[in-house]
DNA sequence: AACCGTAGCAACCGCGTAGTT
DNA sequence: CAACTACGCGGTTGCTACGGT
């Protein structure tokens, strides 16, 4: 039996991968990605697809830089949870885990120059933040070690940035913004976009109106997430094909 | 204008785990 | 209950845009 192994294409993703993407998305929902992969065509893992959906299509993302508030609660929640980033990213919604990472890398990028900066200036006397006798300070020696064990350079849950996010969370809770209020922002705001109609099924509302691309042919994004939302109904209600040559030539119809 | 270094981001990879058969 | 499959997570890599020299 000669099995014709396609190339698994990788790689960005095109416009037209965004679409077909999104099509089967919304008529299987974010779950079975294999099958997914399998029947769009697409020579996608996956894998890659969930990815995708995940960390670029999905309509309730937010784009954009990072605002003040985000930035302390990722540095308060990391310095809670170390590199747990997906369970961070639960906490602010709209960014993804991936986001947040990459924030991180960044951010802690900078760190390490001004860091490192300070250090090799010996006229700025270091108050802030003095090792008793080591000669590695930095990422391994942590008070409350992260909860994996692991300390990688950027794997600082309890080192001095640790100490710069309790010292922005002391400032912020003294100011006028507690913790608490922080977290109450944050679920309202999760309230806000999840919102449930009179017959109790689950509306997506945009954080920000955000327009899905003309040519996907969606007025909005808030039309393809209520589709998704209502995914769990329309799994229901669609017969789902199980043959997949008439699953194949159903796609192409699909996709012109 | 060309080159280089860096920041930011998208995507891949490997592994652990939960679910299914 | 073991084997298998799919999913999710965290780490890492590679590409691109941009700013400085």
């Amino acid at each position: 039996m000669v099995v014709q192994q396609e190339e698994v294409r990788k790689g960005p993703w095109t416009e037209q991968e965004d679409i077909l993407l999104v099509n089967f998305v919304q008529l299987f929902g974010d779950r079975r990605w294999d099958f997914i992969a399998k029947v769009s065509g697409l020579n996608r893992t996956g894998k890659s697809c969930r990815l995708r959906w995940v960390n670029y299509l999905h309509p309730g993302l937010k784009r954009g830089k990072m605002t003040p508030q985000e930035e302390r609660l990722v540095l308060e929640l990391h310095a809670k949870w170390g590199n747990r980033w997906s369970r961070i990213a639960r906490k602010l919604p709209g960014r993804t885990d991936n986001e947040i990472k990459n924030y991180w890398r960044t951010h802690m990028r900078k760190k390490a120059q001004e860091r490192k900066r300070a250090v090799s200036s010996p006229s700025s006397s270091s108050s802030n933040y003095s090792s008793p006798s080591s000669t590695v300070t930095t990422v391994d020696s942590m008070p409350c070690p992260p909860p994996q064990g692991k300390a990688s350079f950027y794997d600082t849950g309890g080192n001095d940035e640790t100490r710069v996010a309790a010292a922005l969370v002391e400032e912020y809770e003294t100011s006028c913004y507690s913790m608490d209020d922080i977290w109450k922002d944050i679920e309202l705001s999760e309230e806000k976009i999840m919102k449930q109609d009179g017959n109790g099924n689950v509306n997506f509302a945009c954080p920000s109106p955000m327009a899905a691309p003309a040519c996907w042919g969606y007025s909005s994004w808030d039309s393809i997430w209520k589709m998704d939302e209502a995914d769990e109904e329309s799994k229901m209600m669609i017969n789902l094909p199980t043959d997949d040559q008439f699953i194949s030539s159903w796609a192409a119809t699909l996709t012109g």
